[in-house]
DNA sequence: ATTGAGACCTGTCGGC
DNA sequence: TGCCGACAGGTCTCAA
C-alpha cells in the first residue's frame, strides 16, 4: 500500500496496540520476506516491551525495551491486521500471506500480511540505526524542519535524471513514492521530464521553482495524511495519478492528463500547466 | 559516480 | 471460461 502518508496512517492505527505492550510470542510462518529474518529474530523479541512506534520515511520503527529497534517495511502490499482476541472467539485461520504473527501479553495479535513479500523486518542494535544499510542513506524527512528549498536544491544539484525520477530517490527526500511524486509536480506546475538540476543553481542554491516544489511535496503529503485518517488509500482521489485521459483539475487549464513510463514507473502529468 | 534495467513476488484486470 | 500479457503504491543489485 504505502508511501509516507499511508505508512504514517498504519503507525497511528498500530501504536495504541503496540506501545507499552509486551511481546509474548512471535510466529514466523516463513523464513524470509524480501530478505531473511535476522538470526534469533523470535528469541530476541520475546519478552520485550515496545516503548514507541515511530516512522522514518516509509519505515516503521518499534523501539524496544532492550534499546534495539524493530525495523519494518511494508513494501508494496504489506499490511498489519490487529485481532483483539476474545477468549471465546474461534481462532481465525491464517491467510496464506500472513507471514508474521505477534502475540502480545494482552492477548492481542498483530499479523503482518504481505502478498508480494517486498516488505521486510530487521532487528537493529541500540545506536546502530544510522548505520543500517537502508535507514542510514535516507534523505530528509519531508515534513520536518530539515526539509526546505535549500535542502532540496542541494540534493538536486547536478542531477541529470528527470525531476520525477529524482523524487523517487529516497536520498533526495525520504518517503515520497510514485504517486505523490506525480502529485507534487502537478501542484508545483513543474514538468516531470525537466532535468532535476534545473531546480538548483549550479552552486546548489534554490530557485523559485525549488521552493514551489518543496512546498508542494509537503502539501500533498500532509493532505494525504489528513485524508487517510478518514478515507483510506483506496478512496483517495488524486490530481493526476491514474487519471490518464481525464481533464486536468486545475482551474482554467483545460489540459488532458497523460501517462508515460519513466525509469520503469508510470508518470502522470498535465502537459498544459506543468512546465 | 550516476544511471538505467532487471530482479524480487503475487494478484488483478483487460483483451482475445 | 481460460489464457496471456501488462501493470501495481518499493527497493536492491548489477552492468554500463
Amino acid at each position: 500500500m504505502p508511501e509516507l502518508p499511508e505508512v504514517e496512517q498504519v503507525r497511528r492505527e498500530l501504536a495504541p496496540f503496540l506501545e507499552g505492550a509486551r511481546v509474548r510470542d512471535v510466529e514466523l510462518r516463513r523464513a524470509n520476506l524480501r530478505t531473511p529474518f535476522p538470526p534469533e529474530f523470535r528469541e530476541r523479541l520475546l519478552g520485550q516491551t515496545v516503548r514507541a512506534l515511530e516512522r522514518r520515511a516509509k519505515y516503521l520503527l518499534a523501539s524496544l525495551s532492550s534499546g534495539e529497534t524493530l525495523v519494518m517495511h511494508l513494501g508494496m502490499t504489506g499490511e498489519f491486521k490487529v485481532d483483539v482476541g476474545r477468549p471465546d472467539a474461534d481462532p481465525v485461520a491464517p491467510d496464506r500471506h500472513d507471514h508474521v504473527i505477534f502475540t502480545l501479553d494482552s492477548g492481542t495479535r498483530v499479523t503482518f500480511n504481505d502478498a508480494r513479500r517486498f516488505g521486510f523486518m530487521d532487528l537493529v542494535a541500540a545506536g546502530a540505526l544510522d548505520a543500517h544499510p537502508t535507514i542510514g542513506g535516507l534523505g530528509p524527512e519531508p515534513l520536518s524542519e530539515a526539509f526546505d528549498a535549500v535542502a532540496l536544491a542541494q540534493a538536486l544539484r547536478g542531477k541529470r535524471t528527470p525531476i520525477k525520477v529524482a523524487l523517487l530517490d529516497q536520498a533526495v527526500v525520504a518517503g515520497v513514492g510514485n504517486i505523490y511524486a506525480s502529485e507534487a509536480l502537478h501542484v508545483a506546475r513543474l514538468s516531470p521530464f525537466r532535468k532535476a538540476a534545473t531546480l538548483a543553481t549550479p552552486a546548489g542554491a534554490p530557485r523559485e521553482t525549488t521552493g514551489r516544489l518543496a512546498t508542494a511535496i509537503r502539501q500533498v503529503l500532509q493532505q494525504a495524511i489528513a485524508r487517510a485518517s478518514r478515507a483510506g488509500y483506496r478512496g483517495a482521489r488524486f490530481r493526476v495519478y491514474d487519471r490518464a485521459g481525464e481533464p486536468c483539475l486545475r482551474r482554467g487549464c483545460g489540459g488532458t492528463i497523460r501517462r508515460r513510463t519513466q525509469a520503469g514507473r508510470s508518470t502522470f502529468w498535465c502537459p498544459v500547466c506543468q512546465r
